[in-house]
DNA sequence: TCTATTCTGTATCGATCGCTACTGATTCGA
DNA sequence: TCGAATCAGTAGCGATCGATACAGAATAGA
């Protein structure tokens, strides 16, 4: 492959440009907000992305693989922990993600579902979150399934709405986190969200 | 007083621009948007609103008085209502609010949360936001205060970890309302909730 | 070394952004 | 009835939007 070489690291300009997204949302980022905050030429973003939604698009699943994924993977498969320990796990480290100063506030998948909708909002970006949204709740569905013995459901209610109960907190978690509510705070709200929830002991 | 009469109702106005800031948030809406669904020229709206600002500013005040705090009344002061059917009066006339077809779905307050601190958003609605944040929660806290008997407080847990804990659900369910889901998957989640909560029965 | 290729940087495209000057129409009070 | 006041509508302001044409620098393979 002959040609002059790339001057900047793709992925650390796609993990650069995944927090300007991350801050200020589709909208609200110009690619020149982008072009500024990578230290690289428009010519150069286009080349590398494509165009502001193909990179928005990727940086939804940069976002999703490289920060997300690893706190949900303790929901799957065999493990030593139980029930509650695993969500626990989980859960408390997305909080962590949230209120982390490394990265910017909240969790960019809720931010982005908020914006989706919206006339200029991409339509491929609805669906990626879409689906990971299915797929989230897939696997707290198999989990609560294989964790929750059938005598320890509430009546009138079923795994379904269990597991969006949580998911609910969950996004309710990353707004709060979002508005600047502390980790101690919000591992309380999850605590106490874990011990209500039945099985487990 | 002279001159000629606006030719439009500011009021009818000023909702119609709410449903435009509700569905694509500050920085997704255009003026050009707002005047061609509002009906009215540029300069009738810069007559009548200031600025994009400050007419935000004025349709986040709108939303509030009009369409959130008729339910949060059920909450204040004397009622016939039990602790938990004043939550479910007020929260399940929110998730109607936040599904219902007439308005654009989920919470204009709760999609601005995820907007502010974003670089153009404007700081003044940032400070209002907080502002109803710290209202609602004090809402609650009153409620929870005078209806739950210390006894029933779980241990390790305190009165403000519990309201935090409900405002998180509802932050919740308005991102789930906005994502597409029921009103009565959303309901079913809400009295999981309340459910679990001590006091009442 | 030479050439095709791929990058960088400048300069700029048409479109839209938020916003306003200006003209003419309308309505009140005198 | 007439002038001051307030509106509607056109037309356009400078700035920025997302995106690209082009020229020059750098790199690979021949």
């Amino acid at each position: 492959m002959a040609g002059r070489k790339r001057a900047f690291d793709r992925e650390i300009a796609l993990d650069k440009a995944m927090r300007v997204f991350w801050n200020n949302g589709f909208a609200g980022t110009s690619v020149s907000n982008l072009t500024s905050e990578l230290g690289i030429n428009t010519p150069s973003l286009y080349a590398a992305f494509g165009n502001k939604e193909q990179l928005f698009k990727e940086v939804m699943s940069h976002y999703s693989t490289h920060y997300v994924s690893r706190h949900y993977k303790n929901l799957i498969g065999e493990s030593e922990l139980s029930f509650k320990e695993r969500l626990e796990v989980c859960f408390s480290g997305l909080i962590a993600l949230f209120t982390d100063g490394e990265t910017p506030l909240g969790c960019l998948l809720v931010k982005s579902v908020n914006e989706s909708e919206s006339v200029a909002f991409p339509e491929e970006a609805s669906n990626y979150i879409k689906e990971v949204e299915v797929q989230s709740t897939q696997v707290l569905i198999d989990l609560f399934s294989a964790e929750i013995a059938p005598k320890d459901i509430p009546e009138n209610t079923s795994i379904e709405i269990m597991v969006n109960y949580l998911l609910a907190v969950f996004y309710g978690l990353a707004v709060q986190a979002r508005s600047g509510q502390s980790k101690e705070a919000l591992n309380a709200v999850l605590r106490y969200t874990l011990d209500s929830l039945p099985g487990g002991e």
